[in-house]
DNA sequence: CCGTGTCTTGCATCCGTATGCAATGGCGTC
DNA sequence: GACGCCATTGCATACGGATGCAAGACACGG
């Protein structure tokens, strides 16, 4: 590889190290460093005297020095692959924000199916990081993830994969879809349907099975599950024609919002049903569109900020160490009517 | 400080290091180093069998001190701060994955007004990243973006700052704007109107200079500009009300899609406007929803996969290290005529 | 058979910070 | 005034890999 590499050093000249301020200031370098690590044993007014010198001539602790010598390295490392479905941006923002205000940089592995996972695991491996959140374990097994994350903290959010003893912290999916069902239930609906997104998902199967079962306890009918085959928009609004073109239900259950919002619109701008009238619609999560009036999505509300909240207290507090038990948290979340499956009688709009 | 701290070292058992690999091989640490350097000067079947035996013991190069003795990290910096618009998401996350692409890993580092910007950049200095893209300088001034890159590449994507000495790169906005001015011309508009999201970004002022400027051009009537304040879907409800209540217009143009997405429902379904017969609506940026067929919106694509392409290959060339003069490229767009501006004749739908 | 050049390999040292241990100094106590 | 204790500080070395330099191995030409 005879590619331009980027310049030498020679052009950037070298920030200054512990070592110089040390001589500097006529201290040791021992000194510095305590200066700078809280908690350390030094006096007050040398710290001070070398935390304003070091002001003055812009000196800044090198962080990779610290991490090899301290071998901690306050970075997470957050695995991540299908990125169409809004509500995981949107998590991993919150995430590293959180992450952040403990002191701690998120590092981002973007795993894709088409890239050979051999090789990003294994970066994954060679940085170090003190903990890995795995948001997507769609396409890794078990004994791959066991594997990249081997001897360090691990934590899956919103995911089970039962052979990776790796714990996790998800959204309550059974409640949740038990939820939705009843609430099908309570407004006067029997037909109904379920489109899953990808429907090997652990997430997927919680929701569909929760869903179907409770739908037999309450004796209401099933007349469609569709498999949509992604979690987007357009497959969500081809799984709501199937659904009409296989002779309709009076309620749908999407496996999430985005579905959900695709068969909103297809029911309505395509196949001319009337929504909530003629047909209920429902979604999973409470993304931001869910709110928008033209979709008044009804959903259930995953509860992401104390998903992210325990998450990063599992990492702080070591209970997702190796060694330590693995631990599943369920976390509630809310159901959420708007007027997609039903109308408030006070509130005609 | 005495919170529960992460366990020690006896829990998880050191990883094996080169020097070990290589006294169970019987041969130098250097020769370890070599085997998993490319280019290193190594005998091929030395190194095969230094490869072949890592692999059954498990061993990996530690990053960190690759980082500590080369100088170089590998790891680019991506400041971020308003992740509302679902087009930044989007793009990081096909950033880092062209940065994965060439060995580069993306530390993601969320700033936001209520954090502390000081401790959040030197954090960015002291892990020393080899490269810094800042997608979002919305909240920060010149001098401190000048602070927080110096003596390191660092590149803007998506904005100027007049006074850092920063090379970027962006979409050609002002083309893009004038596409959008010049195709309500051509589909017979006269009285339009402008939505700005924040006002005072270069983004927005780039567009709104341009549509303003080419409407007065054609001799169109800018009958509002009102600034919605944030980039959001509510947002853009209310300044498409607020000129209905105005007067009104034929044709209005959103500073991007989430606005004209928020606008467009609104006209719709609280204004009863008919879109695109009463009046049109375009937006910016082309992201997912645009082509949803609910919103099939007239926008201005903007040239994702060249931007991040021409972003990367600066990083890779060394072109936005300092010392390098400045650089600005200006990516062609395209503009995409939907049915919320104009319906083709001979497409009804 | 020796000189010269090329290819491999090991040795020693460096990257910049953290930290155990010993040395220093000050202070209170009896 | 001597002793002991504690708070500070410096010294030396560890963290794990990269790399300049020199030495060894080998081939080839003369």
């Amino acid at each position: 590889m005879d590619k331009p590499e980027i310049p030498d050093d020679k052009a950037k000249r070298r920030p200054i190290t512990a070592r110089q301020l040390a001589r500097m200031l006529g201290v040791s370098q021992s000194a510095v460093s305590r200066a700078f690590t809280p908690g350390a044993s030094i006096a007050p007014d040398l710290r001070n005297r070398i935390r304003q010198f070091a002001e003055e001539v812009d000196y800044h602790p090198n962080a990779i020095a610290s991490m090899l010598s301290k071998s901690r390295t306050n970075i997470v490392g957050i695995v991540v692959s299908d990125m169409q479905n809004p509500f995981y941006p949107a998590l991993i923002e919150k995430l590293s924000r959180s992450l952040q205000r403990v002191g701690l940089q998120s590092l981002l592995f973007n795993i894709t199916k088409g890239s050979n996972l051999e090789e990003q695991l294994s970066a994954l491996r060679r940085y170090n990081v003190d903990a890995v959140i795995i948001i997507s374990a769609t396409i890794l097994s078990g004994q791959t993830l066991r594997w990249a994350t081997e001897g360090r903290a691990a934590l899956l959010i919103n995911r089970v994969v039962e052979d990776a003893d790796l714990s996790c912290v998800i959204c309550d999916n059974v409640a949740g879809s038990r939820a939705i069902a009843d609430h099908f239930y309570e407004t006067g609906r029997r037909r109904v349907a379920y489109v899953s997104g990808l429907s090997h998902t652990t997430t997927n199967r919680e929701r569909q099975n929760a869903f179907v079962t409770r739908v037999a306890e309450l004796g209401m009918v099933l007349c469609a599950r569709v498999d949509a085959g992604e979690y987007s928009y357009e497959a969500g609004r081809r799984a709501a024609l199937e659904i009409v073109d296989r002779g309709g239900a009076d309620a749908i259950f999407f496996a999430n919002d985005i579905l959900a919002a695709g068969g909103l619109d297809a029911l309505r701008e395509e196949a001319g049903s009337r929504v909530p009238e003629d047909i209920a619609v429902a979604g999973f999560d409470d993304i931001a569109l869910a709110s928008w009036p033209h979709y008044a999505l009804t959903t259930f509300r995953q509860p992401v900020d104390e998903i992210i909240a325990v998450a990063v207290g599992m990492i702080e507090d070591g209970s997702c160490y190796p060694g330590r038990p693995i631990t599943v948290k369920r976390l509630p979340g809310e159901l959420i009517v708007r007027s997609s499956s039903y109308r408030m009688p006070d509130n005609p709009e």
